[in-house]
DNA sequence: ATTAATAGTTATACTTTTGTAACCATTATT
DNA sequence: AATAATGGTTACAAAAGTATAACTATTAAT
């Protein structure tokens, strides 16, 4: 590793750390303005819209929430029918979760209300920008979700005890 | 506003809301482990470090923070000596807000140690892509920072009671 | 001069998030 | 068969963020 990628590490890392609260507040806001769940909910349905079924562990994983939590937060979305567990067959602790057909109408529903305010903000900006935010976003969100979630690496990290 | 820019739109904000808990748990977490600030006052540090002063309610109108949180997570940096009020001689309600020698200094060690886990990650990046997330996590930051933060916006827009 | 508005603080209550320890059921190991 | 490890749950405590009302000091508006 020399220096320039040195460098190159120091300001990406600068500016993920600048970006964070920019859309934390944005996002959560909206979130509990505009939805029942919490923000730690919707982020499990954003996950399982991508993976069709994940176990408890996995969900926990992929997101870094200790395990307890996943618990509650699977609850509160089966209490809104919007996943379903799902009992393997082979292991029966596992307990797999995956989104029911309410569950994806009403997230997609859930994403148009909480992108409200931030699609005035976006709307404003011109074509040429627009198109640069639109390929900037889907380059860092390719990457990060490569290195960030530890779906990638050997179970082994992530069998701690969370 | 034509389809293809709606469907842009849609896709931006789907890449925001999933790119946003893997930036939160992996800093949260490191800010608690590794300094004795919370991540709300080391947010203050980061917009402080880009705009060298800012009054208590800019900062709370730049990050979305109520007046009151703002007043106490200042309380927590000017304990630690990394920030000084200054009085602004034009209007005596004022109180400015400025990063202080030592604040810059512990502002940069914090930075490398929080993202001691990241880089971690993002060294086993190949070249290119390295180079890819470099730009990409700029332009994000360069549009958001653009709109997201209301200082571009005549100042009605943050006189309300944060 | 009086009133209204602004900048900031104090105090309080509340919700959300986070961390941890102990526990049960099931499976793997020896 | 006994023990260890895994997947998940329950329960509780601590930290952080959020919201609101009431207050002082200062400035602006009439």
């Amino acid at each position: 590793m020399n220096d320039i990628e040195t460098v190159s590490i120091d300001k990406i890392i600068e500016n993920l750390i600048y970006l964070h609260p920019l859309l934390s507040k944005s996002l959560t806001r909206s979130i509990r303005a505009k939805t029942n769940l919490n923000p730690g909910s919707l982020y499990i349905l954003g996950m399982l819209s991508k993976n069709e079924i994940l176990s408890m562990s996995e969900i926990g994983c992929k997101l870094s929430i200790p395990k307890p939590h996943v618990t509650g937060q699977v609850d509160k979305l089966i209490a809104e029918e919007m996943v379903e567990r799902l009992f393997d067959p082979h292991d029966r602790r596992i307990i797999n979760i995956r989104m029911t057909e309410k569950g994806m109408e009403d997230f997609k529903i859930i994403k148009q209300d909480i992108s409200k305010d931030m699609r005035e903000r976006i709307e404003k900006l011109d074509k040429q920008k627009l198109d640069v935010l639109f390929d900037s976003t889907q380059q860092v969100r390719d990457i990060l979700s490569e290195i960030m979630t530890d779906s990638h690496s050997p179970l082994t990290s992530c069998n701690k005890n969370q």
